[in-house]
DNA sequence: GTGAAAGCGCTAACAA
DNA sequence: TTGTTAGCGCTTTCAC
C-alpha cells in the first residue's frame, strides 16, 4: 500500500531511473518520446516524486519558515498575517512551501529544521538569528533591524509614514498636535517615536510635554489615555495614534466627552487595517503595504538563495496616506 | 562546509551510528554515560539530527499542512487565521512543523508533498481531498463539511450561535427581527442561513420577505443592503448579520438615516472579531473559539497518524453570544 | 541522450 | 545495552 517508486516507473517504462530523474526534473534533457513514455508510465502507476527524497539527494528541502517573534497575545495579528501572505503567495509560485512558527516554539526543538531559510517578523533575538546561521539557514528580516548582523531587511518607512500624517494635519489647519504611543516591538515604537518628534521639528510645531500619552495595545487603555489627553481645555486639535486600534481608542474618548471628529479634534491612525472603514466616521490612516513587504523578502531570500552577493541590507518599503473622515 | 553527520559524532564518540540515532529519538534506550559521551561529542561538533535524512529513513515527515480554501480577498482573514494559531500552537507543542498554503497554489505543483496529514480550512473541494487520500495524507476538515468523504470534521456550533444571538433579541423585546446575510463560503452561508430560518420558527416569529436582505462581504454593499432593510416606515426592530463586518454596515445605514442603536435597531453580528469593540456601540457578536477549533483538529490529527480508529466524525464546538452595546 | 552506480544521513531489524 | 547493515527514493557524476 505504499507509494510506487522511481524504480517502479523506470521498470514500467523501460528506461534508467536517471532518465526518470531527469524527465521530471529536467525535461528539456531527454528525448521527447522519452518522456512521454516517462510521462505515461507515471500516470499509470499514479506516481509522483517524493519531495523528501529529492531533499535528500539534493540537500536542499525547498522550505522556508516564516517566524512570527512576538510575544503576547494574537499571534497572526493583521499586520503579520499580511506580510505572511505576501511571503506565502510569494513563495508557493517559486515552488517553495513555507512552514510558519512562533520564535518560542521553533526554538523549544533543538533538531535541525527542514529549512533552507527563515523570514524572521518582528524582534528577533540575536540569540535566534546566530543559531540559523550556524546551521547554515539564511535568514532575512521584516519589520526589524538586527544591530551586529549583516542581514537583509525589510522594513516599512516608518519617518514618511508619520511626517505624511502629520503634514496632512497641519493642511487641515492643525498645530496643536497629540501623540498616543502604544507598546509594540521595540524597533517599530522607538522608530515611530523618533519618527513623530522629528517630523514636529521639521513641521516647525512645538510638542508639549502633556501632549504625549503612552498606553498598551488595547483599545481600553488605550481609551483611557486618550482621556487624558482630550479633558482639558487647552487639549490638542488633533491625535496621532500608533495605530488603528489605538485611534479607535481616540475616537471612544472623544464621544464620551462630546467631542465631534474631526471637527472638534481630528485623528489619524497607522497600518490602515480593515477596521478603518468599519469605523464611524472612517479612519485616516497610513497604509502600509504588508503584502508587499512579505514579496519582498522572498525576492531577497531568494537572491540569498542562490547565492547572489550584491543583496541590499535595508529596503525600505514607501507607505501612504490614506485620508478618510476623521481628519 | 557542510554540517557533521551522525558518523562524525558516531567516530568521535566512539559509539555507533545506531547508538548516536537512538540517544537523540529514544534516549532511555542508552545507558546514562553512553548518552552523555554522544552529546559531548555533537556539542563539540556542532551536530544535529537531519530532518530530512529521518523522514526519509522513517516515512514519515512530521509535517503538517493548513490548507485555506477559500477564494478571493484577504487569504488569512481574522477567522482562519484564529484557527491556524489553533493548528499551530498544537502542532508545533507535538513537535510538528506546519505548512501554511492556499489551495490554488497547493494544487499547482504536482510534486508528493513532504507532509503527513493536511487541515483543509474552508471549502474544500472533493477533488483536492481525493488527491491527497491517493497520496496517502491523512485529512481533517474545518468548518465544513464534505458530503461523500468519511473524514472527521471540526465546525462550529451554527444552529445554535444563531439560536442564541435571536433568543436574546427576543429577551430585548424585539420580534421584528430581520437577516443580512452575506456570500461566504457555501457551507457556512447555507448552514447559518438555515439556522436563522429555524431559529425564528422556534421562537414563533414570522419572517417577512422584506427583511431578508443579501450583500457581498464587503462593508459597502452591507451598508447599501441594510439601507434598504432600514429605510421604510415598517423597518424590522433589530437586524442579525451573517458576521461583524456586516454588522458595522448596518450601524453605518442605521447612523446616516438618524437611528440609534441599539434604541431604534438592535444589531448582533457574528464571529466576535476584533472590530467588535473598536466600534461605537461595542457590538453584540456570536463568540466562536477559532483558536479551540484548529487545537481540535490537531487532536483529530494525531489520532489519524496514530491510526485510531474510533475517531468521531463530527465534532461541533460550543459558540457563546457576547452581548454588548449595540442590541 | 541515456545508463550504472555511488551517495545523501538517518532508522530499524537483527544479531551479539 | 550496543553494533552491523540494509534500506528509504531520489540526484548526479561519469561513462558510453
Amino acid at each position: 500500500m505504499s507509494s510506487p517508486t522511481i524504480y517502479d516507473v523506470s521498470r514500467l517504462s523501460g528506461v534508467s531511473t536517471a532518465t526518470v530523474s531527469r524527465a521530471f526534473s529536467e525535461p528539456d534533457r531527454v528525448r521527447e518520446d522519452t518522456r512521454r513514455k516517462v510521462y505515461q508510465a507515471a500516470a499509470v502507476l499514479n506516481y509522483q516524486p517524493s519531495a523528501i527524497a529529492r531533499a535528500m539527494a539534493r540537500q536542499r528541502t525547498d522550505n522556508l519558515a516564516y517566524i512570527i517573534c512576538k510575544k503576547g497575545a494574537t499571534i497572526l495579528d493583521e499586520f503579520y498575517a499580511g506580510i505572511c501572505e505576501g511571503v506565502m503567495r510569494r513563495a508557493n509560485s517559486l515552488e517553495y512551501h513555507l512552514v510558519v512558527s512562533t520564535a518560542e516554539d521553533w526554538q523549544r526543538t533543538p533538531q535541525r529544521k527542514q529549512i533552507d531559510g527563515a523570514i524572521l517578523a518582528g524582534d528577533a533575538e540575536p540569540d535566534l538569528i546566530s543559531e540559523l546561521q550556524r546551521q547554515n539557514v539564511r535568514v532575512v528580516l521584516v519589520n526589524h533591524v538586527a544591530p551586529g548582523f549583516d542581514l537583509p531587511c525589510v522594513v516599512a518607512d516608518e519617518q514618511d509614514g508619520v511626517l505624511q500624517a502629520l503634514t496632512h494635519l497641519v493642511k487641515q489647519g492643525h498645530r496643536s498636535i497629540a501623540l498616543l504611543a502604544g507598546r509594540f516591538s521595540s524597533y517599530i515604537t522607538s522608530e515611530r517615536y523618533n519618527a513623530f518628534v522629528s517630523a514636529m521639528k521639521k513641521l516647525n510645531l512645538s510638542l508639549k510635554e502633556t501632549n504625549i500619552a503612552m498606553c498598551d495595545r488595547d483599545i481600553y487603555s488605550a481609551t483611557r489615555a486618550a482621556f487624558t489627553l482630550l479633558d482639558r481645555p487647552d487639549r490638542p486639535h488633533a491625535i496621532f495614534a500608533f495605530n488603528d486600534t489605538l485611534a479607535a481608542g481616540v475616537m471612544k474618548a472623544a464621544g464620551r466627552l462630546g467631542l465631534r471628529i474631526p471637527e472638534d479634534v481630528a485623528v489619524v491612525g497607522y497600518d490602515d487595517s480593515t477596521a478603518c472603514v468599519l469605523l464611524e466616521p472612517e479612519l485616516t490612516s497610513v497604509h502600509v503595504d504588508c503584502r508587499q513587504m512579505g514579496e519582498l523578502c522572498m525576492e531577497r531570500m531568494t537572491a540569498l538563495v542562490e547565492g547572489k552577493t550584491d543583496i541590499p541590507r535595508l529596503t525600505v518599503v514607501p507607505v501612504s496616506l490614506k485620508v478618510r473622515n476623521s481628519s
